[in-house]
DNA sequence: GTTGGTTTTGACCTGTTGGTCAAAACAGGC
DNA sequence: GCCTGTTTTGACCAACAGGTCAAAACCAAC
């Protein structure tokens, strides 16, 4: 039963607290800048989360949830490709709808994954190691060309996650002109996993 | 000129902030951390380079410097898709080879480039535009499948920099069984871009 | 408008941070 | 062994870090 204001201002440390650990990490962001960015004291931020390590727990909890739901999405049933692509699209769309939380990943992921380890070797592996048999199984039906499920995944994940990581440096390279790199990274994209997966 | 006990010295401290800096980014990284790992008292440190600052420019410099040598390698007059495949090769060997650095340039981006930004919109920037002239001429002779140059750039960058960067996820969904991934991923990179650049 | 809980704050504490400095220790050439 | 420049150190500083606390301000129900 939280009151109107708690609701409010655990919602703008949360995302102010996205913002500054996205791009400092952890030990590079202070306290001090979340509370400034959510637009309230120091004491009083505490007053909401008892500590640094509370907020940025907090957010990795929500953020590792909703991960893997594009990847549970793949679906057995249906036509192999599309179902690959489908989850290619979907990774894409996340990366450029939430690029804060791919950073906030790739920042955990970068110094040794110090708070969410568990997580990979648990949940996250025992997903990919269940779609990974899917995958396997289609290669060898012929449905798709062979290859390694694992290096799949990762070659996804890479290519994905890439816009949203490296953001600077796509804009920086693509040249001054704000050209949204999205529709032509899509297309790309299934230009690319098409060719490689169907012989 | 320097002394023999400088070039240790300076080099122990470089070796040392090398791993502190990729692992925990500028903010996060301390100049007691660093001098530590070094074998050095923090005066002492600094003694040898002025600030913090000081010891991260060093290590960038050096390391933007070697980082376009790959792609500058990639010979307009070859076989297009053997000059492709031999630039994929050399950016995974960098990735098993020197994933701290790769590390300290992902956390840079991530960051928002606070340093770099001029040698992604500068040097890279023209390297890059000047390859992809070649990559272009080479599909539009045939010689390669069509495809965004641009894009093929990225998706190079980021499918091999990921087993760098992204490393202990890599090696969590694996699995414990310290199996070395490098050589499966070049055999997958290699199907991959054959694959998708050979209509 | 008084009451009881919620929210906010300023002052404060302790440890850490990047960095300075003068003095001490240590080279190596003569 | 002495001298000159190099290297190292302990003591120190101001700013900042995460976090505490008691008191004040606020709010809503009565």
């Amino acid at each position: 039963m939280a009151t109107r204001i708690q609701q409010r201002n655990t919602a703008a440390i949360l995302e102010a607290a996205l913002d500054v650990f996205s791009t400092h990490g952890f030990r590079g962001a202070t306290v001090d800048q979340i509370a400034r960015a959510a637009g309230l004291s120091k004491p009083n931020l505490l007053y909401y989360f008892p500590s640094k390590e509370a907020i940025h727990t907090a957010l990795l909890d929500g953020l590792l949830e909703a991960w893997l739901d594009p990847l549970r999405a793949l679906d057995e049933t249906g036509e192999p490709l599309d179902e690959i692509l489908a989850y290619v699209r979907r990774k894409l769309e996340m990366s450029r709808d939430f690029p804060r939380e791919s950073r906030l990943f790739a920042n955990e992921i970068i110094q040794g994954a110090p708070r969410i380890g568990p997580y990979l070797s648990g949940e996250l592996k025992d997903l990919v190691d269940e779609k990974s048999r899917v995958i396997r199984r289609w290669a060898t039906d012929g449905k798709i060309a062979p290859v390694d499920p694992y290096h799949l995944f990762f070659s996804i994940w890479a290519l994905t996650q890439h816009y949203a990581d490296f953001d600077v440096q796509v804009h920086a390279v693509l040249g001054g002109n704000q050209i949204d790199p999205y529709p032509d990274a899509l297309a790309h994209l299934e230009t690319l996993f098409t060719r490689m997966l169907t012989r």
